[in-house]
DNA sequence: GATTAAACTGTCTTAAATGACAATATATTT
DNA sequence: AAATATATTGTCATTTAAGACAGTTTAATC
């Protein structure tokens, strides 16, 4: 009965318009006001169906984590059955895979977690499971690679992809781009020993 | 006459305090209060020494631009005849030279890079200059190596390096600090033909 | 068309950050 | 000791962000 509840879909839009505010003015810049303006709706409605800053702050985290966790999977999907490393380097570094507003949000969080020790928590062991998932594709093609070359490698590939991304407000990446891929590809040539 | 100043001394301690403050709060979330707290002064002073918040993120940029000017000044003098290379992975990797909070203040300087195009171009050259010298000391001790291998081996220098900073507020660089200097010498590895 | 539950709007209060500046204290020179 | 330039303290005004909530409108059901 009574009017029907946009509360779903209004917590979609506010929070969307909150995660593209912090890519672009980080966790700290980006207040209520300026998610209201990019939402499109009214800072009092903000409050009205997300609650407080703490709540907002909260489902952010949860929608990158879904976030990565649907885009992981759908990765892991269509991975092919051989060269998965080559796959992975494709949705890595490739222009049109790319996403540098979502690494951008990741690392704000990552940097908000060294005053914040849940978030800490929770952006480790998202971490811990993407170079874990990364390693993972990797063993599969190279099976005979030892331990630590894998983990040397899949962190080397994760830090070229992540730095890729955290340097995007320089406006460089047509310069940094392909020494990334080349790089990562130096690194993949390790375990094909 | 009257008396001495110390608008030096105050203007350091108030830049370096600064300096703390982006590490841990990043560059929005260092308030003038904060920052003349971490001086130990009043933030009136703050205002009387170095001006508004706009002089004082200019200075802060001068500081930083001058502090890795210096300290590459200081690897290069110290760079060893031969076997270059070996020691500027120690310079950027060992944990007795390596400093995040360096590392932190820089990439919080990139990220507002974004909307700052005055920012945007010194933090351009300041990165190109980076990349340059790194190829430089790999150059001379592997003259034959090619120049997209030397660009994709410094870019990639630089990527396991700032990026074992980035992740430094999830306290796990315990961790990754190995494959990180692992990952660094597969890359060096390369430029060995 | 009355009822109802929720979306929306507007406004008030409080707190935090910044800017401006008056007033005072202090160390140096003459 | 007087003069002076600067450090230092304190306070006030303005702006911005956040929280709270009353009041209005709208789209459903009965």
């Amino acid at each position: 009965m009574g009017r029907p509840s946009k509360k779903e879909q209004r917590t979609e839009e506010i929070v969307s318009a909150f995660y593209r505010c912090v890519a672009l003015y980080g966790l700290e810049g980006s207040t209520l006001e300026r998610i209201a303006e990019e939402a499109g709706l009214k800072r009092s409605l903000v409050r009205h169906f997300v609650g407080n800053r703490e709540e907002l702050v909260g489902l952010l985290v949860d929608k990158v984590l879904i976030l990565s966790a649907e885009h992981w999977q759908g990765v892991m999907t269509l991975l092919p059955a051989e060269n998965g490393a080559e796959y992975l380097l494709e949705v890595l570094f490739s222009p049109e895979y790319n996403d540098a507003e979502y690494t951008l949000v990741i690392e704000s969080l990552i940097f908000s977690a060294g005053r914040d020790e849940a978030l800490q928590q929770r952006m480790q062991e998202w971490m811990q499971g993407f170079t874990d998932d990364v390693a993972a594709v990797l063993k599969k093609d190279y099976p005979s690679a030892s331990e630590q070359q894998l983990a040397a490698v899949s962190y080397g590939l994760i830090s070229l992809y992540f730095n890729l991304d955290s340097l995007a407000p320089l406006g460089m990446n047509h310069i940094y781009r392909q020494p990334a891929q080349v790089a990562a590809g130096y690194l993949l040539d390790v375990l094909k020993n």
